[in-house]
DNA sequence: CGGTTTATATACCTCTAGGTACAGAAGGTG
DNA sequence: CACCTTCTGTACCTAGAGGTATATAAACCG
């Protein structure tokens, strides 16, 4: 951990880094990138601009930090999702474990990376190419996952693997959009449950 | 048509009000409401600023004709599909409709209906309401669709129709999500082809 | 205690956003 | 021609964005 040695030379921060950056991360989450203002970050962190910056860096940095923290402590399932025995329980589990994430009523709606990849500004460029380069990062390891789930025997064998991780890709992300817009928890329970009820069985 | 009585009083205006608006829908189409500056816009359009105000109103009202031309323009298409004669069919229809739509060699990819209606800054919000709300209209269409299809026996007695038409809604959306990152057509073309084979047959 | 270091708070910077005032240009009409 | 109406272009407005200079406060060290 990190938290050995800390240089308690100077005036002690007045906050807590972690919550700070939680709080951040909520804003981020609800509004996007752009869309969440210095000022929203600040009121909502209880801190002072330059304390921010001295803090974080940047808004850019800050960014980043929380999206650190969303794969962490948010996307935790997703390595659970990869570690079920077939190829069937892998779909199930994510696609329950991202409807939980984003149906929460203590949390925002919604995905951020999804809110955060959809094009907006062009200063936010460079941070939907981070986005998306992270997204394509799990992506393939669905795609080596279900390889895997072929040839142990639990996928089909004319199943287009890429074809089928893109379409999971997209129910997920489409789940967001949904729940972005005001989507209930039992919109999505039933929608899981049909596309599952479609999932190919050897 | 609204061509009847032009009133030919004043100064005539030097450019085309559809050809502008055509210009300004590319714009809102690749980055959206709030990502599209004024000046983005009035350089894209070939026209001044006061000009665009006088010709539209105002950004918001500008972006709802914009909006009204990509429906009546770009999703033409879904009219077609929902008069297709089986509930496969129209799922079929929609699928490629969309992918053409979006992965365009001119025009921007993605959907400007899934770009808007995913939450950014405050200003957008009765912005993202209206695109979302026009959204559902679309979405019941297409449960009655399904409905329809369900009794005259083209649809299995037991699927959930909600279900299944947010399945698709979901496969679209994240299609747009997809495709405003990058996907290629190839890539769509996958993933509606494993999409399709899994679709519920009677 | 004074000196050093780091955090806080106020007040400010620059830049761009959406939007507009106003003067001039281009057409019809008497 | 003068006159009215509408469009065009420059130049501007206000508000809010991200970011920072500076003075002060709070801890340690010697």
């Amino acid at each position: 951990m990190e938290t050995l040695a800390p240089p308690v030379k100077g005036r002690p921060r007045e906050f807590c880094v972690d919550t700070a950056l939680a709080a951040a991360l909520r804003v981020f989450w609800s509004k996007g990138y752009e869309g969440a203002s210095m000022s929203d970050l600040t009121e909502a962190m209880g801190i002072t601009r330059p304390s921010l910056y001295a803090a974080f860096g940047n808004k850019e940095a800050l960014f980043r930090k929380a999206l650190d923290l969303y794969e962490t402590e948010k996307l935790a399932y997703v390595g659970k999702s990869l570690a079920q025995p077939t190829a069937r329980g892998v779909a199930e589990h994510l696609l329950h474990g991202s409807m939980e994430n984003q149906t929460s009523t203590c949390e925002p709606h919604g995905c951020l990376g999804v809110i955060s990849a959809v094009a907006c500004g062009a200063e936010a460029e460079c941070i939907r190419l981070e986005v998306v380069e992270r997204g394509k990062v799990a992506r393939r390891a669905l795609v080596e996952r279900f390889e895997r789930a072929k040839t142990e025997g639990d996928l089909p064998e004319n199943v287009d693997v890429e074809g089928l991780t893109s379409f999971l890709y997209a129910l997920l992300q489409g789940m967001a959009v949904q729940a972005g817009a005001g989507a209930t928890r039992a919109d999505l329970e039933r929608m899981i449950e049909t596309s599952m009820m479609m999932w190919p069985s050897k």
